[in-house]
RNA sequence: GCCCAGAUAGCUCAGUCGGUAGAGCAGGGGACUGAAAAUCCCCGUGUCGUUGGUUCGAUUCCGACUCUGGGCA
């Protein structure tokens, strides 16, 4: 099927679905507001932990102000309580492509999330592939007991590849990756060429924002102290009294969970403020690997940012 | 001023019974198919504070000096 000529998006008189990338810090939101605006397109925000309600500030949600500016989707999904994944987000963002399509206006996708950015770019199906959860969980129990050895021997003997692909000490890859090849009979590589058959439902068209690195550690810190000013401390004194287990994919947001040794009193809040904005380092460029290997992504650097022209990639 | 302990990688430190040294963190690179802001893999030459001495050989032992802690005056 010849994607530029999806019927659908034609009617918003693109050919292409723009998803803006790049790592924290690096003008995204902004970005995103100036091209939907100029675009006529509306904000899909493809983030991982902006889809949590009551987590703004430190997940850089787009303010009341920028969301008044251009209308936002995709975010504030689900409380912090509900486990969220992939697969979900898939759901909502199709969803959501088709309500905004079937009004002739173009989702302008904005967001830092790798996995989920290529889940729609390469179009995963992850209908083919539901883990068994009790299997999961039965893995789990076994490693806690026994180590991940057998485990992991099982999964090499189910699946050769994955002795090459999946380190031993990635226990929770090894486990989930044998729950899901115990729960469809298949192996890896069949699951990823099922899951991929259909190709991506859209045209999608990628851009990233890149920035010298020195500068862009330094918008990082900058920003972790705004973020102070305009109240993480007190989004993190929330999510700390929900009392959710430590393992919850809101609990492990970056912004949170460096504040709670300063909320229970065991460290100054300096500590704490220099290990947040660290892990938001390490975690941009962890970000700029996905990003970088990423197949057909346009780069923008910072310089050319203010005038940056979008709608040429995809008109 | 005296006594004690330090001085080794960007940081915190280990070590060399004398044969020029290694961890954690930081930093860099990579992976990623239902927790992904997660999880995991790979990458370590640095006048071993300065300067004399002993020695075939000193970062290691001895002396002096400088600096940093702590204690005593």
């Amino acid at each position: 099927m010849e994607i530029s000529s999806n019927p659908i998006l034609a009617k918003t008189g693109y050919r292409s679905i723009p998803i803006i990338c790049g790592p924290t810090a690096s003008g995204k939101t902004a970005l995103s507001i100036r091209a939907a605006k100029s675009l006529g397109g509306e904000i899909c925000c493809c983030d991982s932990m902006q889809i949590y309600r009551h987590l703004s500030v430190g997940t850089a949600k787009p303010t009341e102000e920028e969301q008044n500016q251009v209308p936002h989707h995709l975010i504030d999904l689900v409380e912090p309580s509900v486990p969220f994944h992939v697969a979900a987000y898939l759901e909502a963002a199709y969803e959501k492509i088709e309500d905004l399509l079937s009004r002739g206006i173009l989702p302008v996708f904005c967001g830092g999330t790798g996995q989920y950015v290529q889940a729609l770019q390469k179009g995963i199906s992850f209908d083919e592939a539901p883990v068994d959860r009790e299997i999961e969980n039965s893995l789990r129990e076994e490693f806690e007991k026994d180590g991940i050895d057998g485990i992991y021997q099982r999964l090499i003997v189910l699946d050769p590849e994955c002795e090459e692909k999946i380190h031993k000490n990635n226990t929770k890859r090894v486990i989930h990756t044998l729950a899901l090849l115990m729960t469809v009979s298949k192996t890896t590589r069949q699951i990823r060429e099922d899951s991929t058959k259909e190709g991506p439902r859209y045209p999608f068209t990628l851009f990233a924002i890149n920035w010298p690195r020195e500068q862009l550690y330094k918008r990082i810190d900058d920003r972790v102290d705004l973020m102070l000013e305009q109240g993480i401390l007190k989004e993190a004194e929330w999510l700390y009294n929900q009392g959710l287990p430590a393992s919850s994919t809101a609990m492990q947001a970056i912004g949170y969970k460096e504040l709670f040794p300063y909320i229970e009193g065991e460290k100054s809040l300096q500590d704490c403020v220099l290990l947040l904005k660290q892990h938001s380092r390490n975690y941009a460029k962890r970000q700029l690997t996905w990003f970088r290997h990423m197949d057909d992504i346009h780069w923008i650097e910072a310089e050319e940012l203010s005038e940056y022209n979008i709608e040429s990639y995809i008109r």
